[in-house]
RNA sequence: GCCGAGGUGGCAGAAUGGUUAAUGCGACGGACUGCAGAUCCGUUUCCUGGGGGUUCGAUUCCCUCCCUCGGCUCCA
């Protein structure tokens, strides 16, 4: 059964697919490592593990890239007011946010390229870009200027090219700053900041480079399934997405996912705004699966106002379920129901998740069961019913991530 | 400004054409309890933002208006 999404670049629904022969590529962007990881990339990285566990479950090989953003302004500084170079911090944030992506059950990708180990590649890239003649020098930065493109080839970017956060709403975007969709290729710096040398002098590529250099070296391009959170669409995805055009003459993905923000307090969650959730505290709080269960109760299509009362009305949902799973499956040798009802939801949970990804409704087939069994005090299973029901349940927690049995 | 997401009962939140519109929370009644809590059982008439249209039939599809919210080159 074909996992359908609805592609972000092109708006439609698209059914992602690997290329025969091969695994299916799916390049997942991973964070900047300068900070504790919260509730808002486990919401996003929930997205992809649930998309990683419905493909194997049917079969389709797998081979999950997540790249990790080692060097930026951000983490500089923020290594230099701890008294600690740039790559020990980054080791660091890197090895708790995995610790607390695996403390949610989230599968971990089977490579983890860094950005500082694609430097040479980046390289590479940017002297590709050169030849275009479409690279030029401003101060110490490089900049890329791609071709116009007809509407919906790539990402658009007018809707911030007229007005936005930088300046006043209703005034045109700043001459000063150049055409929207320029991005910067090499920058020059020294140590200790990071930096390389180049045919342009030490310094840093751009980070747009650095998804299309390992997605390319590692996966090939385009990808099968390429995504993230929606705040990297312009620039980020936009950018990967132009060079791929360039080169390849193909969108960097065949299929892309982009999955909608949690929200405190009514905004975005960012450190700007001081309103993280961090997900340790989470976990702490209510333990992987109910808070598995709480960030995927809402489609991946909406946004989640994370709130604390119905995170713990969700733990306590879950809860509920997992324990009519548990008595409904307890051996009882006057049991007499057959297992036909969890076979059943099982396939229902198989056709939710394929089609769209709606883990809304694939947890809400499983509470109703859940309430109907109970409600129904059926006696229990039959013996004999015991181990098709459990390999029913057994599939439904490899399709999910959650733990029922 | 541009782009996008929404508006369903006291609250949260399902259901994308078809029986009396889920479910949870809350509330109320009961069981249990020395009392309370927890738990269990039962009850909860009245709800699909306004206006048009398509249809035998609309929460669902189309048009329009109103309202709310989010994003807009640091950001999952």
């Amino acid at each position: 059964m074909d996992l359908t999404l609805r592609d972000t670049l092109s708006g439609t629904r698209r059914a992602v697919r690997r290329r025969p022969g091969r695994p299916l590529a799916l390049y997942v962007c991973g964070p900047t490592v300068y900070d504790v990881a919260h509730v808002g990339h486990a919401r996003t990285y929930l997205f992809f593990d649930v998309v990683r566990r419905q493909l194997e479950t049917e079969g389709v090989p797998v081979q999950h890239v997540m790249n990790l953003t080692d060097f930026e302004d951000k983490l500089e500084a923020r290594a230099t007011s701890l008294g600690l170079t740039w790559r020990a911090l980054a080791r660091r944030e890197e090895r708790g946010f995995f610790r607390d992506l695996r403390a949610l059950n989230v599968l971990p990708p089977h490579f983890r390229p860094r950005a500082s180990d694609f430097v040479p590649q980046m390289i590479r890239v940017v002297r590709r870009l050169e030849r275009t003649g479409r690279v030029h020098r401003v101060g110490d930065e490089w900049i890329y200027t791609p071709p116009l493109r007809p509407a919906g080839e790539n990402f658009p970017t007018d809707r911030q090219l007229a007005t936005h956060a930088v300046t006043e709403p209703g005034h045109p975007f700043p001459e000063s700053r150049g055409r929207a969709g320029e991005f910067m290729v090499w920058k020059l710096q020294d140590a200790p900041k990071p930096s390389w040398p180049s045919p342009w002098g030490p310094g840093v590529p751009g980070w747009h480079l650095e998804c299309y250099a390992m997605a390319q070296e590692i996966l090939g391009i385009p990808v099968d399934l390429h995504g993230g959170a929606p705040d990297l669409i312009y620039p980020h995805h936009y950018a990967e997405n132009e060079v791929a055009l360039e080169f390849e003459k193909t969108p960097f993905s065949r299929v892309f996912l982009h999955t909608a923000f949690v929200l405190v307090g009514g905004a975005k969650m960012a450190k700007s705004t001081g309103n993280l959730i961090p997900l340790r505290t989470a976990l702490e709080d209510v333990g992987a699966s109910p808070l598995r269960w709480y960030l995927l109760s809402t489609s991946h299509t909406q946004r989640l106002a994370w709130d604390s009362a119905a995170l713990h009305r969700a733990a306590k949902e879950y809860a509920g379920v997992r324990s009519a799973v548990r008595s409904w499956l307890a051996p009882r040798s006057s049991g007499r129901a057959t297992a036909v009802s969890a076979v059943r939801l099982e396939e229902r949970v198989r056709r939710d998740l394929a089609n769209g990804l709606a883990t809304d409704r694939a947890f809400a087939r499983i509470r109703t069961w859940a309430l109907r069994t109970t409600a129904r005090r059926s006696g229990g299973l039959a013996p004999r019913e015991r181990a098709t029901a459990r390999r029913a349940f057994r599939t439904i927690e490899a399709r999910t991530g959650l733990s029922l049995l």
